[in-house]
DNA sequence: CACATATAGTTTATACTTAAAAGAAAATAT
DNA sequence: ATATTTTCTTTTAAGTATAAACTATATGTG
C-alpha cells in the first residue's frame, strides 16, 4: 500500500513522522546536554569536528564542510570561527586558490574529539539501546532511502 | 540482541543514529523552505499553532505550551511574541492567577493554519512516501518507544 | 500579619541557523 | 588585455534555541 491507495483521512504518515520528529529532537537535546557537561563542545561543534576527521587527511575546505554538515555556508563560516576561538581548528587560504579555505584540527581539537567520540558513542548505543538489534538493518536502510529522492 | 550482548566494536546503533538525525534534518528544511514559501507561518509558528489548536478549548498556558512543543519556556516566550506581532495569537493573564498567561489564536491565526495543516499533510505524505504502508505502524511503536526512557 | 518558599513567566547573554547581499579571487569571453 | 561571469567565502539581518538571572505572584508557616 503506497500512497496512492492511502484512504482519505488516512494520517499514518503524519503521525509517524509527528513521532520521528520528537524522538530525534529529545536525542539531540540529550546528546547537546551531556556533550557540555563532559567536553568543551556543543554537538554542533563535535559535528564539525567528525566532519574535518573524515575527510582525507583531516583537511577540508569550507564549501565541502557546509556539504558535509547538511548546513549553509554562512553557519560554518560562523562555526569554524567559534572553534577557532576555542583554539579547536585552523584555517588557511590555498596559495593556489586564494578564494579557497583549507580547515584542519589543530593537537588539541584531535585529543578533544577522540575523548568525545568514545563517549558519544556509548550514549546513543543507551539512547538507541530499546531498539531490536535485528531490525537495525533494515532501518538504516529504511532511513537511506530518504537521502535519495529528497530535493527541496 | 541487546546493548549488552553486542560485539565490541559494533557501531549499528550509531550508523542508524547517523542516518535518522541526517533524514530528519533534511526532511524539516525541506517543510521549512515550503512552509515560508506557501504561508506566512515558519514551520516553528506552525508546531506552535497546532499546539495551541489542539488544547482543550483552544487555550493553553505558556508552560504547557512549553511542555508540548519540548521546549524551554523563555523559547516560548519568543515565539509567542512573534506570533502576536503577526496577529496569529493572543495572550491574557488569568484573573484567578495573574502570573499565568492563556495563549489562543485569533481568527486570523486559526485561518492561516486551516491552510497549513491541509498542505503540510500533503508535504509529509509525499516526503515519506517511499516507507511501505505495512511498516508504519510498527515504525510509530519504536518511535513512540523513544518517549519511556529518555531522560537527560 | 510577616517572612520563607515555590511557581509562572520574562529578560539577558550566547549559540546555532538561514537567506540575501556583498566581497574577493579566479575563470572565461570577448 | 580587459570586461564579464562564475566560484568561494563572509557579512548582515532575522528567527529559533538554551541556561541563568530576574520579576511578579501565590502559598505556606510561624
Amino acid at each position: 500500500m503506497t500512497k496512492d491507495n492511502m484512504a482519505v483521512g488516512d494520517q499514518k504518515y503524519l503521525k509517524l513522522w509527528v513521532r520521528m520528529l520528537a524522538s530525534s529532537t529529545r536525542v539531540v537535546q540529550i546528546l547537546n546536554k551531556r556533550m557540555k557537561e563532559h567536553t568543551p563542545l556543543t554537538l554542533a561543534k563535535f559535528d564539525v569536528l567528525v566532519a574535518i576527521d573524515r575527510a582525507p587527511g583531516g583537511v577540508i575546505t569550507m564549501s565541502e564542510l557546509s556539504r558535509m554538515l547538511l548546513v549553509s555556508n554562512a553557519n560554518t563560516t560562523g562555526m569554524v570561527s567559534r572553534l577557532m576561538k576555542d583554539h579547536m581548528v585552523e584555517k588557511w587560504a590555498l596559495p593556489t586558490d586564494r578564494r579557497v579555505y583549507s580547515v584542519a584540527m589543530t593537537s588539541e581539537g584531535r585529543k578533544t574529539l577522540k575523548h568525545a567520540i568514545a563517549i558519544h558513542k556509548g550514549w546513543v548505543d543507551e539512547l538507541l539501546g530499546h531498539i531490536d538489534a535485528d531490525k537495525i538493518d533494515d532501518l538504516i536502510d529504511l532511513f537511506s532511502g530518504f537521502k535519495k529522492d529528497l530535493a527541496t
